[in-house]
RNA sequence: GUGGGUGUGGUUCAGGUGGUUAGAGCGUCAGGUUGUGGCCCUGAAGAUCGCCGGUUCGAGUCCGGUCAUCCACCCCA
């Protein structure tokens, strides 16, 4: 993707407000590499998902090792942490990041090949007050950008404990109704029912709907989890629907999950998703440790923030244009620009020998507050005319006392 | 991977049933007298009509293929 000025305002926004409410929320920023070894996408997304199965940028390197450009963030984090011992450190661990991320998938509206997230993960935290906690930072996040048509939405899906029972329950269900389901979903119903749940046919919703419930299966454990959750939301003033088709297609979530989704952006919805993933640490070849996250489609975000009107104020233009007449005039507008810019003012002269006129244009569309005329009187008299674009009044100064020039661009 | 839409100057789009110099708005650049912007006016530059092949005396316009892009499925952020 390019990005120009005119948009890249937006970007520099959305990631300086995701720094500052981060920060707030106590993470700090982590970086890490752009590929890793193919393996560790297998092992830790999950060799069965379908980024893994057929979306990833594979590539050999030239000793014949696996790489795969990221698919995601969380992954990486995990490695990372695991490789320099972080997991010794005082927990919970609490990162952020924003990267650009890789998937082979057909590109549509919110959905590219090459995406941009913004993510945060805590390492061993395994009460429900971080879930809230990293619930809470998207929150925020979302409620500093002003995004209106965004809700948040809640699941448990369980553990490997209580997971089977579930899966068996809702494969028993969507058996009786089988010759009913649409094609995908009947071959769904053997190889992964769970996402049946978010099929969206009108009949497999319909039959869906009163599917039996993740909730319903939960162990006491994870049910006490999504209990206290819910009741540090509520504390939080967090509003939030259960919906009990939020799946996930990431092998490692366990227990919490959650989506913040914003209508009228298109099909792809999810503008940031998350859950727990308590397994992933372990699996890909660490010690036990709890892990919560998530992470936020930044192009998304700004779709969304199209939709609300709540885009920020684009950058104001530079301060001083010096217009010049001549090469000596010329010279002298390069010389008083630049010894502005070195006390704090953005000024600019002409570059391209433009007519006066021609510079008058220019600057006016780079949006200068002032202009200065110089030609060959102004450099005699070392006085010359202050412009304010605004509304076009005129002031004489002294072209050679900056601390003055500085003072009247105030 | 599947389905549908679209591909014409920088950009947004016009170009009935194929016919001779492919148009417009915006943008860009230059002018509108003597050293000054925004509005307005004038002019200019800029397109092998996505690419390849075919039908035809002749194709931007028809046919086939291919690529790109958009939307949706799928999947997810």
């Amino acid at each position: 993707m390019d990005i120009f000025p005119d948009e890249i305002y937006i970007w520099q926004h959305i990631e300086k407000t995701a720094r500052e409410v981060a920060a707030r929320y106590g993470f700090e920023e982590i970086r890490f590499p752009t590929f890793e070894e193919t393996a560790l996408f297998n092992r830790g997304v999950g060799d069965t998902t379908d980024i893994v199965q057929k979306e990833m940028y594979t590539f050999s390197d030239r000793d014949g090792l696996s790489l795969s450009l990221r698919p995601e963030g969380t992954a990486s984090v995990a490695r990372a942490v695991i490789e320099n011992g972080k997991y010794a450190d005082t927990l919970p661990l609490k990162y952020y990041y924003i990267i650009n991320c890789f998937r082979y998938e057909k590109p549509q509206a919110g959905r590219s090949r090459e995406f941009y997230q913004f993510g945060v993960e805590i390492f061993g935290a395994q009460n429900a007050a971080a879930d809230a906690h990293v619930i809470a930072m998207g929150n925020a996040l979302i409620q500093e950008l002003r995004l209106k048509s965004t809700a948040l939405h809640i699941n448990s899906i369980g553990c490997p404990e209580c997971r089977p029972k579930y899966h068996d329950a809702l494969r028993e269900y969507f058996r009786a109704h089988s010759d009913e389901l649409c094609e995908t979903c009947r071959k769904r119903l053997e190889t992964n029912p769970l996402r049946i749940l978010d099929c969206k046919s009108e009949i497999c919703s319909k039959i869906a709907d009163t599917a039996p419930r993740t909730i319903e299966y939960l162990c006491d454990d994870c049910a006490a989890h999504f209990d206290n959750l819910k009741k540090c939301l509520d504390a939080l003033g967090i509003t939030y629907s259960i919906d009990t088709r939020i799946v996930r297609g990431l092998d490692y979530y366990t227990r919490t999950v959650f989506e913040f989704i914003s209508e009228g952006i298109g099909a792809q919805s999810t503008v940031c998703g998350g859950g727990r993933y308590d397994g992933l640490i372990e699996s890909v070849g660490g010690p036990r440790m709890a892990g919560i996250g998530f992470a936020m489609g930044i192009t998304r975000l700004i779709l969304s923030m199209k939709q609300d009107g709540v885009l920020p104020e684009p950058p104001a233009g530079i301060t001083l244009y010096i217009a010049s007449l001549g090469d000596a005039a010329s010279v002298k507008a390069i010389e008083i620009a630049d010894r502005l810019r070195r006390v704090g003012i953005s000024a600019e002269s002409d570059l391209v020998g433009r007519s006066l006129k021609a510079q008058m244009k220019y600057a006016n569309k780079a949006g200068a507050a002032y202009t200065l005329i110089l030609g060959d009187s102004e450099l005699e008299s070392g006085k010359a005319q202050l412009k304010k674009m605004s509304d076009g009044s005129q002031v004489e100064i002294d072209i050679n006392n900056i601390a003055e020039l500085k003072a009247a661009l105030q």
